[in-house]
DNA sequence: GCCAACGTTGGC
DNA sequence: GCCAACGTTGGC
């Protein structure tokens, strides 16, 4: 079982959102960064756990827990011509973006930014480094219990 | 709204 | 395949 850290813009999808969409499913869809493309098509697994971290955001943090619900499959937002995330260049033949359903689990308090980098413990997570634009981190096993056992 | 840092694009 | 220009991310 790995890790990872799942970043949202809370007006777009918070885990409020989440939470109440059927069956607590939520296709990660609008992901057009190639390496968090890969994230999803490649190392995820199914039952892999999620931080669900708002971002872009009045109060940029954690905000839950989630789950990785399925595996990848091409994420229809790139072919949808009127929507923001529609990629002309992608064919339907060879799509270029995937996405995978997130279960949500449950809203925890919101652990800030500026409280994760407080911690020592977490000095090394990849979405805390200076200049990371990564949508999608991994988050070792030592991050996660750290984290969920005395932060949230 | 600012702006640093980074990814992507495209001319050469 | 280099690299400058541009666009985007995202904390502050």
């Amino acid at each position: 079982m790995q890790f990872w850290l799942m970043k949202t813009e809370p007006d777009e999808c918070s885990i409020d959102d989440a939470l109440a969409a059927p069956r607590r499913i939520t296709p990660w869809s609008g992901v057009r960064n190639y390496q968090s493309r890969n994230t999803m098509r490649d190392p995820m697994r199914v039952g892999d756990g999620v931080l669900f971290y708002h971002s872009n955001c009045a109060e940029p943090g954690i905000a839950g827990l989630a789950e990785v619900a399925s595996g990848s499959r091409p994420d229809p937002t790139q072919f949808d011509r009127k929507g923001g995330y529609y990629d002309p260049q992608s064919k339907r033949e060879a799509p270029r973006w995937v996405l995978v359903d997130i279960r949500a689990l449950k809203k925890t308090r919101l652990v800030p930014i500026a409280e994760l980098k407080a911690h020592k413990a977490l000095a090394n997570m990849l979405t805390l480094r200076p200049g990371n634009r990564l949508s999608i981190t991994p988050v070792s096993g030592a991050e996660w219990r750290y984290i969920t056992g005395k932060l949230l």
